[in-house]
DNA sequence: GTAATACTCTATCGAATCAATAGAGTAACA
DNA sequence: TGTTACTCTATTGATTCGATAGAGTATTAC
């Protein structure tokens, strides 16, 4: 019932990146976005590769390059990401709808493990598959306008041409 | 999002035992329940010790001997065996109720991530803690009634003083 | 009481996964 | 044309997973 670090990596870089894109600046390099995240950027690195081979992120290379979602924000879901990064969303094989095994009980079809955890994998799929990148980022913003907390997208680095939300109260 | 062989091995086993005390002959020796739930000896005997440590299981040594059920199995969650197996049930450590960690994202109060992943863990929490031994030990039996199969409790070993359910309709 | 029985303990195993780091290479922009 | 920033390959130590081996010990039936 684990979310490994890698994949709560990859959700952070990919919500970071979706507000980054709702914030004007959409192209976040690699160092920014693993200071802005606390992780790792080696292995932030590899993460983002495998983002973009999944089709979830494209890259820009040389000067004023970076990372940015590949697609809108409302067209990718939680649950795929997951999918994509950690494998399939059942706790057991043989309730997976994607990835499904055989396992090892004498009688599936009578299986009480099973049943139990056929509920399980739907309400996770639920909830998992309705969340997508935006409602999450929205979510958020809201919720940090509601304790008027500044949006720190870009934060760290002053640089590039970042314009910050205007409609915020700062502290 | 896994549940491991072990935790899997051990729920299986449980209900195992749940069924044999329902059919009246509680006791059940490692080496039967194995090969009736496909596990390997070895594997199920370090996991049954567990089980007895953690309260669910007493066992009695000698001929005659082998493992039961220590209470009731409507005393009994799947959500609580899970965590005494797998630990917390929550994907992320920072929703877990039971071991809470605080995680690397910068702002946890307002971590789209963590409010999703929250969700989650309530999703899986109600349905595991909600679903007891018996209550999955009836369904089973329920099931396997209406598609007339029989109750394979102590098949294997003919030996031992078993009462095969009378009302069951063979084949 | 004693032998068979069945749980108990310690130890070990290879394989796989996890989390992270190092360093050289390559495309692109100013 | 040099800096920038992504890309690729390789390797690392730690941990967990799944499983097995074998000796030890308590209990019961006879």
């Amino acid at each position: 019932m684990k979310l490994t670090k890698r994949g709560e990596y990859a959700l952070r870089a990919l919500i970071g990146l979706g507000i980054a894109r709702e914030s004007g600046a959409p192209i976040v390099r690699i160092r920014d976005l693993a200071e802005k995240e606390n992780i790792p950027v080696k292995f932030l690195e590899a993460i983002l590769i495998e983002l973009k081979t999944a089709g979830f992120l494209e890259s820009k290379r040389g000067k004023q390059g970076g990372y940015s979602l590949a697609k809108p924000a409302d067209r990718i879901s939680i649950g795929d990401v997951i999918r994509k990064i950690e494998g399939p969303l059942a706790p057991i094989a043989c309730v997976s709808q994607t990835c499904y095994e055989r396992c090892s009980c004498p009688d599936e079809a009578h299986c009480g493990l099973r049943m139990v955890m056929l509920e399980v994998r739907n309400a996770v799929a639920r909830i998992l598959d309705a969340y997508t990148l935006k409602q999450t980022v929205d979510a958020m913003m809201r919720k940090m306008r509601e304790d008027s907390v500044s949006i720190p997208f870009l934060s760290g680095t002053e640089a590039r041409d970042s314009k910050p939300l205007g409609e915020l109260a700062p502290k």
